[in-house]
DNA sequence: GGTGGCACTTAGGACTTTTTAT
DNA sequence: ATAAAAAGTCCTAAGTGCCACC
């Protein structure tokens, strides 16, 4: 009773996630399919839908979808806009586009061939197989054998002033108003000139750096004791708990908040592994989590986090500068002779796991990370990070074969967790910007895979159609790979290659279409891919056979999984992978909105709404959501007060205007004239006014639950937007914010107006 | 082929800061 | 100046894919 009734909210995830409780049918016909053991049947049908609060966003979704799921190749039979009719443009008479194969733009490549003998004859180590193929990726300049150390080339010149300036951690980036100029005048000139690593050459070893220094992670700060006035409570009576139980029980009370503290499994994890931490007596009276009451504890968190708002300017700035200085100190590391920036070099501290969906662990205890959990990779010549004083490292490993400074082992899944550089690194930047090229590749030879899977959709053999099916899958509707999970590990998602026939419903003929499939499952995150579409009269036959004799719980692709999956795509192009494809639609998706959606007379707003639409087709298409936020309703709402507000002040203007055009008809002064022109202008200003406002509220409605941040991130090469820009006129600032600027930095400064991915 | 380990990319939500409206 | 909204950043979970080994 006491304590953790505080919380007793509501949906959390209000999205599309689903969580809980759906009940569920028949499941105990039971396993006499070879089919995996269903102990976790339990948790499958949690995720049973059915769950009404989910509907309107899938037809929304299945709306959208629907509108811009794209071609393939071929066919695609009229698809169910009707229902929906709507908004303007963005039918999809795009799909053509795929015939015409476009220039590579700058980067030739010696387009390999595509069907090569396998790998075999060209490579004759394994191990170096794979730095091999990055290189004759082509897209690389020209290659030249990278000696050891500085070349002779050109560059070396160039590199020289790098090394001086790039490396001195600049006493603080950003000339904050002046305050920089301290310590040594900054004479160093900054490296204001940016390394652009993308104009040298790659190392053709296989080795992913030369020399690699840095200080090790920033560990999460020790636990600091409750004040002894915040009591925790057990059956109603106060209770001082032992420091580590005590610790624990805090991660509880910080959550208390949310939906999670109200969940069974979260519940009885978190109670399982708090008891680990208590003292033999503590564990002998703390018996049942529903007599705990941690409200005082999660009131003086509050509290806490309260005071923090209210700091003064000074102490804020103080805290900042802190930060700051850790930054400085561990938030770079030296590569190859530039200082680049780490991307979390933060240890994750200790905290209650949060697992995303139905997660069998979540609320187990994440346990905080010491010195002697953690590995250290750097260079065997480096000044190696020292450990905390009277601590020692797992290991210090001077590995170049991979790009991670520092690992540790997670408790929960035992998955190994790495500090890694920024994107705007050059290894993450690298590896980036080549993972469009070989979408680009895909792109030369898409059509002759299309072909071939729907030849391969009339194989004898059923390996052979169940691959070809899926890909078909993956690429149409750009799904994941799907690879297969433990049980009871993980929440129970899918991608296409372990779809189980539970996930999907085929219909001969449904809303006026042919051989309609409707899927729906949970994907990545627990997030929910609900999709009806129209497919060809082949692929509908073949699922139906794939369907026969089985189980909902069974897999649809029986003999299918991913690692056959790509070995077959690994034939057909050096490189290709399933997801490949993702990338590939995507970005072809953004250049074809943008080409079908922007209009050269439209004014900046416009074009800009424009590119966040082309933007959105894609994020629809990947199926990247977001729950809606939280003041949504109520924003909107503000919004359209303000669109009716300037409604009414424009027809007040033009009323004005009307009848000072009245007036100078009868006066006919200049007076009266330039009166005119005054009330004109206004009315013309007015109506852009309303005109932005009237596109924020469109844009905003149609990004209510569509998130746009990780195609853009992940999916769309980059050079696309960069090009769009350049030839609009558009400040590329309109498009990408100063991270993203840094991250796709290669492509800013190499991609010209007439790009063409 | 199946399995587990490993490295690395992709992902949404929480949290923080900045911008805008009032 | 303050509040609200939006934008940006941080966080870390959850995927993909490859490899070694049996």
């Amino acid at each position: 009773m006491s304590g953790d009734n505080a919380h007793n909210h509501s949906q959390l995830d209000s999205g599309s996630r689903y969580n809980d409780s759906h009940k569920h049918k028949e499941k105990n016909k039971d396993k006499e399919h070879k089919h995996k053991d269903h102990k976790k049947d339990k948790e499958r049908e949690k995720s049973k839908h059915g769950n009404s609060e989910h509907k309107d966003f899938s037809d929304k979704k299945h709306r959208d979808k629907d509108k811009l799921k794209h071609k393939d190749g071929s066919s695609d039979k009229p698809r169910d806009k009707d229902k929906y009719k709507d908004k303007e443009k963005r039918k999809d008479e795009k799909k053509s586009l795929e015939g015409k194969i476009k220039k590579e733009n700058g980067f030739a490549s010696p387009p390999r061939i595509k069907s090569e003998p396998d790998g075999e004859d060209f490579y004759h180590s394994p191990k170096s197989l794979k730095r091999e193929r990055d290189d004759d990726e082509s897209d690389y300049k020209p290659k030249k054998i990278k000696v050891e150390n500085d070349r002779e080339d050109k560059k070396v010149k160039k590199r020289k002033q790098e090394e001086v300036e790039d490396i001195k951690p600049k006493k603080k980036t950003k000339n904050k108003k002046g305050e920089v100029a301290d310590g040594k005048k900054k004479a160093k000139k900054e490296p204001e000139e940016k390394w652009k690593w993308w104009e040298e050459e790659r190392s053709t070893d296989g080795s992913k750096w030369k020399f690699l220094e840095h200080k090790g992670p920033v560990f999460a700060a020790p636990y600091d004791p409750l004040p002894s006035n915040v009591k925790f409570y057990y059956d109603g009576k106060p209770m001082k708990l032992s420091t580590d139980a005590e610790e624990t029980a805090t991660f509880f009370s910080k959550m208390l908040e949310h939906d999670y503290t109200t969940k069974d499994i979260f519940r009885k994890n978190f109670f399982k592994d708090w008891r680990k931490e208590m003292t033999s007596e503590e564990k002998a009276k703390i018996t049942d989590l529903n007599k705990c009451n941690f409200t005082e504890m999660y009131e003086y968190f509050k509290a806490q986090s309260e005071a923090r708002k209210q700091m003064s300017k000074a102490e804020k700035l103080k805290i900042k500068e802190e930060n700051e200085r850790i930054l400085q100190e561990y938030g770079f590391c030296i590569m190859d002779n530039h200082r680049e920036r780490i991307a979390n070099f933060r240890i994750e501290p200790p905290g209650l796991f949060r697992g995303r969906g139905d997660h069998p662990k979540m609320g187990m205890l994440k346990r905080r990370i010491r010195t002697q959990d953690v590995i250290i990779n750097c260079s065997k010549d480096s000044k190696h990070p020292k450990p905390p004083p009277g601590t020692k490292w797992k290991e210090v490993r001077h590995d170049n074969k991979v790009t991670w400074l520092v690992s540790w082992t997670e408790n929960i899944q035992g998955s190994i967790k790495y500090i890694m550089l920024n994107p705007s690194s050059r290894i993450k930047g690298e590896k980036d910007w080549q993972k469009y090229e070989t979408a680009r590749r895909l792109k030369k030879i898409v059509d002759r895979i299309r072909a071939q899977y729907r030849e391969d959709w009339k194989s004898k053999e059923m390996r052979i159609r169940q691959r070809a099916v899926a890909l078909y899958f993956i690429d149409k509707l750009a799904l994941r790979a799907g690879n297969e999970k433990e049980e009871g590990e993980t929440a129970d998602t899918v991608g296409c290659c372990s779809l189980r026939v539970e996930h999907m419903n085929i219909y001969p003929e449904k809303d006026g279409q042919e051989y309609v499939v409707e899927f729906d499952f949970l994907g990545k995150d627990s997030i929910r891919y609900y999709n009806k579409v129209p497919v060809e009269k082949r692929v509908f036959k073949n699922l139906q056979l794939f369907m026969e004799n089985k189980q909902p719980e069974d897999d649809l692709f029986d003999r299918l999984n991913t690692s056959i999956l790509n070995k077959h795509l690994q034939e057909l192009m050096d490189g290709l992978t399933a997801k490949v494809f993702r990338t590939y639609n995507a970005s072809i998706t953004l250049q074809q909105q943008l080409n079908e959606l922007t209009s050269p007379d439209e004014n900046l707003v416009a074009k800009i709404l424009s590119y966040n639409r082309a933007n959105r087709a894609v994020a629809i298409l990947c199926n990247h959501q977001r729950a809606p936020p939280k003041t949504f309703e109520k924003s909107m709402q503000n919004l359209q007060t303000k669109i009716d507000a300037k409604k009414d002040q424009l027809s007040d203007a033009k009323r004005e205007l009307k009848s000072s055009k009245a007036d100078a008809k009868v006066r006919r002064d200049e007076k009266a004239k330039k009166t005119v022109e005054v009330k004109k202008k206004a009315v013309q200003r007015i109506e852009e006014q309303l005109m932005k406002l009237e596109v924020q509220a469109t844009d905003r409605e149609e990004n209510k639950q569509i998130a746009l941040g990780t195609s853009k991130l992940n999916y769309l090469d980059p050079r696309i937007s960069v090009a769009w820009c350049k030839k609009w006129s558009i400040p590329i600032e309109k498009i990408y914010n100063k991270t993203q600027r840094e991250k796709f930095a290669w492509a800013i400064d190499m991609a010209e107006d007439d790009y063409e991915f």
